[in-house]
DNA sequence: CGCGTTTGACCTGCGC
DNA sequence: GCGCAGGTCAAACGCG
């Protein structure tokens, strides 16, 4: 190759976002139902009951979701085996520790230490592990509002915490989404959130804020 | 009365 | 096989 050649094409772009989106929360722009603090943000999804990959830091919370590629955490996430041959950052929602390591926000981590449905090797047919993504949340607020409804069904004490670990279902009828709460130890204002799932129903929310305008829509298509 | 939370008991998987 | 730890169940209770 002389100098004279074209130079090689640019790197291809990863295959999700890296950079930290600062959303203002009262950019409906951006995010369109970030309220309170809450986490919804179907808009930037192309699966709409999800969000899509990326960071986000609001005005209100501090989210640490460190290029969290959701689309691939929820909907390809990879056996356990493979998270060595995996990039931290898709590694990292969803392989994070359910104790109290500080490793989920960190960049990903060391996934054999961190991940949640880690089993040792025995040898017997696993059980099948359905998708999980959990991230780190700064907030006064147990409960983060993601548009969903929850209900509890269960607090335990984990080994090795000062802080319970609180269980919580989608109350939706057909939806088998659940969720882990707890808070870190070492740092109480930190929430860990662990989803478990796929909802399978649009976000609540979404449609409530959406079915105004829909409705509006029908009316002025008859014209 | 319906719905959600609390909490002790029970179940299950894993390590030794 | 046993014990431990995490996860789930379900009855009791509280609240609007």
């Amino acid at each position: 190759m002389d100098e004279d050649s074209i130079p090689p094409p640019p790197p291809p772009p990863p295959p999700f976002l890296t950079e930290n989106v600062i959303a203002d929360d009262n950019n409906d722009d951006i995010f369109p139902h970030f309220l309170n603090s809450s986490l919804i943000f179907p808009s930037m999804s192309q699966n709409p009951y999800y969000p899509t990959n990326g960071s986000l830091v609001t005005q209100n919370s501090q989210f640490a979701m460190e290029n969290i590629d959701w689309m691939s955490a929820m909907i390809n996430s990879k056996p356990m085996e493979d998270c060595n041959q995996m990039p931290p950052s898709t590694c990292a929602p969803v392989l994070s520790s359910m104790d109290n390591t500080p490793n989920i926000s960190s960049g990903g981590g060391d996934c054999q230490n961190n991940c949640i449905n880690k089993r040792k090797g025995t040898g017997k047919t696993k059980k099948p592990i359905p998708p999980r993504v959990a991230f780190h949340t700064r907030s006064s607020e147990d409960i983060l509002d993601d548009g969903y409804k929850w209900r509890k069904y269960g607090q335990k004490s984990v080994k090795h915490s000062k802080q319970p670990r609180s269980y919580y279902r989608c109350t939706h009828h057909t939806c088998n989404v659940k969720k882990q709460i707890q808070r870190l130890s070492k740092d109480n204002s930190v929430v860990v959130t662990t989803y478990e799932g796929i909802h399978n129903h649009p976000c609540e929310k979404l449609m409530e804020t959406l079915s105004p305008l829909l409705r509006q829509l029908q009316f002025l298509s008859r014209f």
